[in-house]
DNA sequence: CGGAGGTTTGATGGAGCTCAACCGCGGTGG
DNA sequence: CCACCGCGGTTGAGCTCCATCAAACCTCCG
């Protein structure tokens, strides 16, 4: 279902500072907030299906989206996964070449395509910002390239389980040792989507490192990582080279 | 062997509207001719290790280098592969996180980082430009991440050479229909490295489509494509789903 | 209670990896 | 001059990891 939900204003707004806006000033916030509605889209719904007209680029605010490309067969490849303050869409451009999809439920900061495009020529900080993060992206997209190509079902689970725990501790609030605990927006299916895997080989995986005692099942979709090193160990990343006396 | 080449004129230079000073007028390219040397890879030869020190940003002026990540026990993934206009190096940040490696003779044109990073800050033309290339960049990256995950080898090696031979085309001077030729500038080992194989594997796989017709070899590295559409159905892509009558 | 969606587990087969031998070619030095 | 070697490529044989097919389980919810 897809909603309209109240505007409310920038100053309050959780990604104020990490977003596409994150450089503006009050200013261009305040133009910014001319163009801008919000919209939530629940668990399993599509925001926009691969070929469909985009009307709107959007912030992500909260939950979280993927972006997929599917195989006239069927085969699907997830090749984005949007979280918190990520960026949808593209300037220039009208249509997605992905399915967009909302993995739980999402809200968007939507911004109309044209007048978006308008203040981007206007106002250098958007594209600035822009450009920064659309720079991460590709080295994200480049680590997940080598986790595609070369890395074992192992590994593989190892690494995604280590990319969501560092984003969740850099997002604050979790101590870098000791255990922790990682919250899983993704079913088993989604994240075989996401490793160019089988949803039996990641359960098969997963149910190994539990066997192990590497991660501890809290319900299916919590994991508790009761030793970080050890996990990261298992992900096949050079993981003590940087260690400096 | 890394060889300083004679400065030319951004006037005469060939991808003096594709790269990353495409958008900038007469007065900014000759700031940019301020900053810029020259500088020529023999092929085989490292760019930059990953972790070094790059102390400029560049653009391909001709040949080929690759952008790669190699794991502590030797598996290696090709992440990028960089042609002619293409941009090395990322604005802000002083290391690379991956190798760069010159696969045929490479030509850069080279700018001192700080200056540069300057010339963004003052000359909006340069950034927006650069925005456009990394996305363009994301998208395939993008469609390189459902070829490692989701395509079977054969499909793999169907890809890389209608990815080359697209790219070819769009440089010009081959008929859309009838015959191409394509001029491959990787060995089997990079070819390997690119799509998530073994050699091996790749060799196969060229041997089965040669045999089959699909692709005449020409010596090693000169791939004729009679039929371009055939390769194409080998690719497992939606090729005839944007037919309009 | 029954069904649907998500998950787990088992059995089996095959695509691609590994190990190994061999080929062709160009360079190099005795 | 040619024997030798190194490099890139090809081909074969066997094995392994993961996909496939299949069945059962769990949990939520109507």
């Amino acid at each position: 279902m897809t909603k309209i939900a109240a505007v409310q204003s920038c100053d309050s707004c959780p990604i104020r500072y990490s977003a596409v806006c994150a450089r503006c000033d009050a200013d261009e916030l305040a133009q910014l907030e001319q163009i801008k509605y919000y919209r939530t889209f629940d668990v399993g719904h599509m925001i926009c299906w691969a070929g469909d007209e985009m009307p709107f680029v959007a912030s992500v605010v909260k939950g979280a989206a993927t972006l997929s490309q599917t195989m006239e067969d069927g085969r699907t490849q997830m090749v984005g996964l949007l979280l918190s303050s990520d960026f949808i869409g593209r300037p220039g451009r009208t249509t997605s070449p992905y399915d967009v999809t909302a993995v739980s439920e999402v809200t968007l900061c939507c911004f109309r395509r044209k007048p978006f495009e308008g203040m981007m020529m206007s106002t250098p900080h958007i594209g600035e910002r822009l450009l920064d993060m659309t720079l991460d992206e590709l080295d994200a997209a480049r680590e997940w390239m080598l986790i595609l190509g070369r890395k074992t079902a192992r590994e593989k689970i190892a690494s995604l389980l280590a990319i969501v725990a560092r984003r969740e501790m850099s997002i604050g609030l979790v101590k870098q040792s000791g255990a922790v605990m990682v919250e899983l927006p993704l079913t088993r299916e989604a994240m075989a989507d996401y490793l160019g895997l089988t949803l039996e080989t990641v359960s098969r995986q997963i149910s190994a490192l539990k066997r192990e005692g590497i991660i501890v099942l809290q319900g299916k979709r919590r994991i508790e990582v009761p030793d970080m090193q050890r996990l990261l160990e298992e992900t096949g990343d050079d993981v003590d080279g940087g260690v400096v006396a």
